[in-house]
DNA sequence: CGCAGTTTAGTTGTGTACAACTAAACTGCG
DNA sequence: CGCAGTTTAGTTGTACACAACTAAACTGCG
């Protein structure tokens, strides 16, 4: 049927109007930290493994699914910001290991009340952004299990 | 709760993470037509009025949510490749019609078959399609609704 | 040990996104 | 009519994304 080619049928469209509302309603509460969008899931995966090693670039490409195309710059301007170092493992001089600066880790503190700024301002219950978020989850999982099968 | 700051719980990186796995899906596809995801999505409004006068660029931006700093280039790139020409409006030189050409017509008959073939890269149901998409447009009124109330 | 093949981070080039700005064209009020 | 204010498309600058490539470092097989 050509009537499968409108736009509000497809589901590229859904996706991409939504992550580009969701990241608008971010991007105000984000900037008065100088953070990007990128930049902040970055962070979140640092403060996430304080206990743990430092991890390498590709350590966190794998984790957000972005390539050292995108993260080499983002990491340079992350480091200028004073929020992280980049250090070239001694064991193996190809890994650069990202570690957070103590102002990095200060940072996390200043910005506990953002996920709730952000439930507030999208304007959704938190069961909502709960079944949204694992729907995602979900249909993403779904994408790239049927990509590694072919 | 300073847990909320963890990236598998963060909305943002479900939504940014799915829509970057379905241009993915997409991007291969459109690739064998040479267009990008945007550029089709703005080939999709323009097939969709066809018998309506050509929108304008801000029209496009309306339908898209994308505004002249991203359209600009885009249509001009669309236009290099024969797809659309742009031609200033008589009755309003500041307005500009973005109008189909033949090739650019004729490029959706040889496309009729993309949502298909994305439904099957995807390895969703056309159900799940359906519902995740009527989710995300739920999802994307609502807080363009909420940020006008404010 | 030696070296072909792989892994890793970074660079380059293209194409979005978006904020801030510009210039031309229109509108309506006095 | 005249011009302040608005609308419209385009430009500039910054920051992703991603493909393709590069160079350095490691690995394992013969």
């Amino acid at each position: 049927m050509t009537d499968d080619l409108v736009l509000r049928r497809q589901v590229c469209f859904a996706l991409y109007t939504a992550s580009r509302a969701m990241a608008d309603v971010y991007r105000p509460i984000l900037a008065g930290f100088g953070l990007t969008y990128p930049q902040y899931l970055v962070l979140l995966v640092l403060w996430e493994g304080e206990q743990e090693q430092p991890p390498t670039v590709s350590g966190l490409g794998a984790r957000l699914q972005l390539d050292s195309g995108t993260l080499s710059p983002l990491l340079k301007r992350l480091e200028a910001a004073g929020l992280v170092v980049r250090r070239r493992s001694p064991a193996d001089e190809r890994r650069v290991a990202v570690e957070l600066t103590p102002a990095g880790r200060a940072l996390r503190g200043r910005m506990v009340d953002v996920p709730r700024q952000l439930a507030q301002a999208t304007g959704l219950s938190a069961d909502d952004l709960v079944v949204l978020r694992d729907t995602l989850t979900r249909i993403t999982r779904t994408i790239h299990q049927h990509k590694e099968q072919q």
